[in-house]
DNA sequence: TAAATAAAAGATATTCTTGTCCTTTAAATA
DNA sequence: TATTTAAAGGACAAGAATATCTTTTATTTA
């Protein structure tokens, strides 16, 4: 187990991929970005549709069409990526599966995987889509296998 | 997503269960087990099989047979147990599905999921199999849903 | 030693995730 | 306006995780 699903993973090299690599006047195909985070053409496809649908990112069709971001979108958090697709188990959910993390039905590891999510939550949404262009084409930070 | 896999989640929750409601002399039953933690009871068989293999916990067959714990297993981390099933992926993967993890080809998120790791990896080797039982006992905490 | 009990083991079923294929829609351009 | 391009959409396929069913093995007890 990973922390994100394989699908999650996917979706967060493939929008930061887009956040550094293209602009609304030079979009960039599902090909390109396919290659560029060594992910599956087709699969990432679908999920950068639902991306799409959900205004995180952007595209549109047709000759020299493809994906993008707008200008106010690479200052959303990580978190919203996170939570469109892998849902928000990851920040509110019991560590032991109980139907309802709660003080009042803690489970055994309730106190410390409270801070540990809470954490988590920091991270993702401190983090921004946009924050890593320079380190990304500088070559310091890697989207690849 | 959760943080453990659903199989992890009902085999630390069985786990706990057998350390707080058994000895080497009063085993006790998957059925007993599988209603005392809310699982399904032919599935959890299968995984504390597993971890009886892989020595976590214990198990006797025929009459007054079922599983149990020994004295020293009480003292285990909880990290055991994750590491049997889910692996360590969660310790040391790379977030973004990388294929290693490593300083010299960090993903952007490297730094700080490194430390986050590190506390989840914290948590569950410094937290013992037994270490609950006296608060199981009072009802202060919960292993059903 | 035979019968009863309870886990182990193996086979199968179901569901969810991941991945692919094929057709349709929207946009650009010739 | 017809053609080309690239994403959207729907259907399907493969694989993995979860769940169930049946038979076998080990142990106890009558
Ligand atoms: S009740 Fe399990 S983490 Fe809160
Ligand atoms: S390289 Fe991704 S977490 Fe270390």
């Amino acid at each position: 187990m990973a922390i994100f699903s394989r699908t999650c993973e996917y979706a967060i090299r493939a929008v930061l991929y887009i956040a550094h690599q293209s602009t609304p006047s030079q979009k960039i195909g599902i090909k390109e970005i396919a290659a560029g985070i060594d992910s599956p053409e087709l699969y990432l496809a679908k999920i950068l549709q639902n991306l799409s649908k959900k205004g995180i990112i952007n595209s549109t069709k047709g000759p020299h069409g493809g994906f993008y971001i707008q200008e106010d979108s690479l200052r959303k958090p990580l978190s919203e990526i996170v939570e469109a697709i892998d849902g928000e188990g990851l920040f509110r959910g019991c560590a032991l599966g109980l139907s309802q993390c709660s003080e009042l039905n803690p489970c055994p590891l309730h106190d410390q995987f409270k801070s540990i999510r809470t954490q988590i939550h920091q991270v993702l949404s401190q983090t921004t889509i946009g924050e890593f262009n320079q380190e990304l084409v500088e070559g310091i930070l890697s989207l690849r296998k």
